[in-house]
DNA sequence: ACTGCTAGTGAGGTCAATGC
DNA sequence: GCATTGACCTCACTAGCAGT
């Protein structure tokens, strides 16, 4: 990624899409913009249009268009490796760019640690089989037992002030940055929040606020809350969509964590394993900074700084 | 059995209004 | 003045239905 942005390749500026696809076309299992891509000038079918004809490909995968953005999760996803009998890597990775200081909000999909190809089939919804259908012709290990089950990690590739050249931050985050607390806590959490507002602004017998709580340790389940809700008698049917924003704290580009301006950065909990890939950047000697930041509710991260000129 | 259409759902980003 | 919340608008994919 260094070598890239100093050989003028890709730059801060370019679309975050150009620098995932410039910097690892061919480590990718799946692309969710292939519309996008082919605009940059990224086919990601030209290794298969070699053996299929585009009509083959088409009715193998049984989709119309072999160039749309599925707007699907996630934005990309690496092929797998099958290390000792054992799959690493397969890593999930989703963008968020944003004009301000702040992340984009995260619409449906609450950011996590770690996903399984399981999971995404599901979160997907109707959707669902796309990503896998996909990801299978790329990965050389989908056939394995395990493909779609074990966790992948998931990483964040977010940028901040994308037009302003003096502030803008681009960092690959790690999901334990704004996993804090499990998905399925946070949303009973949330209904209890709620509930608690109205138990504060109506009276709400005791007996009921005691039995509530309990009630929505149940609710957990986002894809279930996300349809849209048939009501007898009701013409129109509302439907919850879990939004989220990431907090100060939750914000690696939040100033108090400083990270510079106008830099490329790496962010990742600091545990074991990040401490061989420290020993791998400090012996590589490339101009890259390392600090760490004080997560306030998730421990240390590292942090791998590179500034560009 | 096949085709074409549409309702339902997932996702994205930005900006306006409101609250503190 | 900045953070939070609400709203807007767009697009993709699938299931299921109606019509042939």
């Amino acid at each position: 990624m260094v070598e890239l942005l100093e050989s003028k390749k890709i730059s801060l500026y370019d679309e975050l899409e150009k620098i995932v696809l410039t910097s690892s076309f061919s480590n990718l299992a799946y692309v969710d913009g292939r519309k996008t891509a082919n605009k940059l000038g990224f086919d990601i079918w030209q290794d298969l249009k070699q053996i299929y004809s585009e009509e083959v490909l088409k009715r193998k995968l049984k989709i119309k268009d072999l160039y749309t953005d599925s707007q699907a999760f996630p934005d990309f996803m690496f092929k797998s490796i099958s290390q000792d009998n054992q799959l690493i890597g397969g890593e999930i990775l989703e963008l968020k760019d944003s004009k301000g200081g702040g992340i984009a909000s995260f619409n449906s999909t609450i950011p996590t640690e770690y996903k399984t190809l399981k999971e995404i089939e599901r979160l997907n919804g109707s959707k669902g089989k796309i990503v896998i259908k996909i990801a299978e012709i790329f990965d050389k290990n989908s056939s394995d037992p395990l493909w779609k089950t074990y966790k992948r990690k998931c990483f964040y590739l977010i940028r901040t002030h994308k037009t302003d050249k003096s502030k803008i931050k681009v960092s690959i985050v790690d999901g334990a940055f704004f996993e804090t607390i499990p998905e399925e806590k946070l949303i009973s959490l949330m209904f209890q929040n709620i509930f608690n507002k109205h138990a504060k602004e109506y009276h709400i017998p005791d007996t009921v606020k005691e039995n509530a709580s309990q009630v929505f340790q149940y609710l957990t389940d986002h894809s279930l809350i996300s349809f849209s809700q048939d009501i007898p008698k009701a013409s129109i049917k509302p439907r919850l969509r879990i939004m989220a924003e990431a907090k100060n704290e939750g914000n690696p580009h939040w100033e108090k964590y400083n990270i510079p301006s106008r830099t490329l950065n790496l962010v990742i909990k600091a545990d074991s394993e990040s401490k061989i890939t420290r020993e791998i950047i400090e012996e590589s000697k490339l101009p890259i900074k390392i600090f760490t930041i004080n997560h306030q509710n998730d421990g240390e991260f590292l942090v791998f700084s590179y500034r560009v000129r």
